[in-house]
DNA sequence: CTTGGCACTCCTCTACGAGGAGTGCCAGTC
DNA sequence: GACTGGCACTCCTCGTAGAGGAGTGCCAAG
């Protein structure tokens, strides 16, 4: 049914769609790419693509455009790597080892993204759950006030203020952040229940009361519900194609401010090894109907830190933008692993 | 030159067109506000206010539209206080009052900011220049790392890393804690300098050049250059006046993008009392000339912890506009100041 | 299966004229 | 001198109409 030289008219048609904005015809078609047949076999070929939804046509006499089926083939079959160029490759790893902090880092991944890709980035810090804990200092700010103070290995600093249900004393205090400093030290945040199983047992009879609650706002705070921060970019790159949201810009706009939908765009991406794609109405959020995400996860290959990615119309470069997120998360994978 | 009719006209003018974004003609004008003169007599005093540069029109044969001009002397002459209602104001206290964190207050205070003016958000972190130390833990990292946690009167915490140039023993590390707590606990940052500066002489001799080193480390990276926060949004409302920005939307979603831009909006904001209006050619920044700025500083009387303010087209409600930001400032202001 | 030919559709662009909103000016009135 | 009604004029907007053209679908022949 899809024999080759359709697909190939397929990639003609997504190739030069993108590029160009405009429904492209048969004609221009046979001669701008070699397809060794003439416009009368386009045609036929264009009609049976339309008939099996990949393409379609604003109006009668107007060219041929993919449809979301049809990017959706022409991303997994047809799309062929475009590896970055040595000076890109450079340019990207340059950038971001000038980051003195893990904000900067970041900052500079969205920066860096929205201008390889002229997109929209969208890049989620380093998720707490997967990461493991480098420090956790317990201060003593007022009798019954405590302020954690928690460092990650990829360099996450969150804090959490802390009424007391009673008054510690400073001695107290240095015999928490002993008990809690030799059970977390290094360990993953998701191992942080386990570790701390044994804590109020092992623990002084008078802070028990005490340890037990710190314990459960600990674990609550930075295991069940940790709080999750996502860096956006490049928004005006929306308007670099204004053509393409016709009445629908604002719905982008709205959608992007929203934290939770950012949270759902880049979800999936927990893997470094695979770029996920979504393309218009497979998206789940109402307002991005009209546009597509491409994101990766980052981090060490056994499990990523977190995801990044970049969001735009349904008509974009996926295999340029694919290339590019797949780079800049391996760099920002090592910088941080590294590091 | 400028009668009281005049003036009333330039001011019907402006809310006319205002709130339909179509030039304004002289018949609309006579019959919808009650000048009490015929539209012969509102020609005439278009003309002059258009000689003097206050209004002006598209066309020969349309109604007239205010220049940046006229918006100026409306705002300083002409708009009155278009005070909040008693639902709005409860609205916003109780909005506000459910923040948890400093973060949470700022995030909310944009949204709200944002739904209360339909324009662009800004509002800047305290300032840590203008705050004062409610705490300054230093943390033991490593033999030779510290990591120091500052955490303002505003509840803004930073935290910055520190490679020393020798190991510290954990007795040197407390001795420091003690001696930078005693010194700053209370003092504002701006006078952390002075406050600090017999601390070398008083403390210990073997830890003196360590000491002078951290010393310097802190001054300039939390008082000689300490990091400005901005929080943004709204930004989808900018489509709701897609109209007024012919061709000029991308320039000004680039230049919200700059850091730098956002704080030289805000930098004027420096007084809880006085509202700052920038409108339009008055902005310095190139691509938000076709914009104006509404701005006032938040927190004590005596001097702001920061600024916020809302950013829109020229043809704005500034009446409604300068009201919400200054109520909103205040009661941001008096949460951080009681909190 | 491929191809050239051809009729057909329908968008786009331009021109044109009617309609109308608004102005500027003038002469008259209070 | 300020205000007013009248009036000619400008120029935008909108609808209509037609030419031009890109592209298609189909058919018959290779």
């Amino acid at each position: 049914m899809l024999d080759d030289r359709k697909l190939e008219v397929l990639r003609a048609i997504v190739t030069d769609f993108v590029s160009s904005n405009e429904p492209v015809g048969s004609k221009a078609l046979a001669e701008r790419h070699s397809l060794g047949v003439s416009p009368a076999t386009v045609r036929n070929d264009m009609a049976a693509l339309e008939d099996d939804g990949y393409i379609t046509h604003p109006h009668t006499s107007a060219g041929r455009i993919p449809t979301d089926k049809g990017y959706r083939l022409f991303v997994d079959r047809l799309s062929q790597v475009k590896p970055l160029s040595v000076a890109e490759r450079r340019a990207i790893q340059t950038f971001l080892e000038g980051a003195v902090d893990l904000d900067d880092v970041v900052r500079r991944t969205v920066r860096l993204l929205a201008q390889l890709t002229h997109q929209v980035a969208v890049v989620q810090y380093p998720s707490l759950s997967r990461s493991s804990v480098r420090h956790l200092e317990i201060v003593h700010l007022a009798p019954n006030r405590l302020l954690l103070v928690l460092i990650t290995d990829t360099g996450r600093v969150e804090q959490r203020l802390l009424e007391l249900p009673a008054v510690l004393s400073e001695d107290d205090v240095s015999q928490l952040r002993h008990a809690f400093g030799l059970r977390l030290h290094g360990a993953r945040l998701v191992d942080a229940p386990a570790a701390l199983a044994d804590l109020p047992d092992a623990a002084p009879v008078a802070i028990r009361p005490v340890l037990t609650s710190i314990m459960s706002v600990v674990l609550e705070t930075l295991v069940e519900k940790p709080e999750e921060r996502i860096a956006l970019g490049g928004t005006a790159n929306l308007t670099r194609h204004a053509l393409d949201f016709p009445k629908t810009l604002r719905p982008v706009l709205e959608s992007l401010e929203e934290q939770v939908v950012l949270l759902k765009l880049i979800g999936e991406a927990n893997d470094p090894t695979t770029v996920h794609v979504k393309i218009g109405e497979e998206n789940s959020v109402e307002g991005l109907r009209s546009t597509s995400v491409v994101t990766v996860g980052y981090g060490p290959e056994d499990g990523a830190y977190a995801g990044l990615g970049v969001l735009g119309p349904t008509r974009m470069d996926y295999a340029g933008n694919i290339s590019s997120v797949r780079a800049v998360a391996r760099y920002v994978g090592d910088l941080l692993a590294g590091g």
